[in-house]
DNA sequence: CACCAGGCAAGTA
DNA sequence: TACTTGCATGGT
């Protein structure tokens, strides 16, 4: 096989199909979730995004001037929401300072430069950044995650300690800049992670990229 | 009961 | 630079 990386991706695809990502009603609210999502269950996210919605604090101007206190009551069961609420704090400073709080404006900047500014952001790091680049901005970025590591490191096409800027290069050098391919791959990595390789290690001899070896 | 989830920063050596 | 630890809820 030529292209590994894009082999995988049409098995996954035929195997799943498309997987809709990002589920959110607007480019703030999954700025906000990324943040919320950092090592956390998305199930326990859509908890937080629900309190969030009760009290219409999914909006720029209102959760800017909620409290860091009240604004962690909100999204507790995300878990680390003391910690979240700081970073989520952080980000909206950071937007409202050079952006006038509205996240839209920043679709008129390069890519190299809104990743250098998002990561400059106390508590947004490498996969915050992107994913909010790619599922907010719908810049053509590659997602890593902890799902990716395993099923590149378990199918030999990275070791272990690759880090995230490696695993980045690997498949951004081995695909087309495309916004909506990496949507989908990022997503479809997920949910086979979640599907075969978490629950039952049995599951992992019908994976579906577990074909040649 | 233990273990983990769509990470990141701060502290230590 | 390279480890280690804190952060925390809710599902399996």
């Amino acid at each position: 096989m030529k292209n590994k990386i894009l082999n995988i991706y049409n098995r996954l695809y035929e195997r799943f199909g498309p997987q809709g990502w990002w589920p959110a009603d607007s480019a703030f609210e999954v700025a906000i979730g990324a943040i919320l999502t950092q090592n956390t269950s998305w199930q326990n996210v859509e908890k937080a995004i629900s309190n969030l919605k009760k009290k219409k604090a999914l909006a720029f101007q209102k959760m800017y001037n909620m409290s860091r206190q009240e604004l962690a009551g909100l999204i507790r069961p995300a878990g680390y929401y003391n910690i979240k609420a700081k970073r989520i704090k952080n980000l909206l400073e950071f937007l409202k300072r050079f952006y006038r709080g509205d996240i839209k404006k920043m679709l008129s900047r390069g890519l190299p430069v809104l990743r250098r500014e998002l990561l400059s952001v106390n508590g947004i790091g490498p996969e915050t950044a992107d994913s909010i680049l790619l599922y907010a901005l719908k810049k053509p970025v590659f997602v890593v995650d902890a799902y990716t590591k395993r099923v590149l490191s378990r199918h030999k096409l990275a070791g272990h300690d690759a880090d995230y800027d490696e695993l980045q290069r690997l498949f951004m050098g081995h695909l087309p800049a495309d916004t909506k391919l990496f949507n989908e791959y990022h997503a479809l990595l997920v949910r086979l992670g979640k599907d075969f390789c978490k629950k039952a290690k049995a599951k992992c001899q019908e994976c579906p990229v577990n074909d040649e070896r």
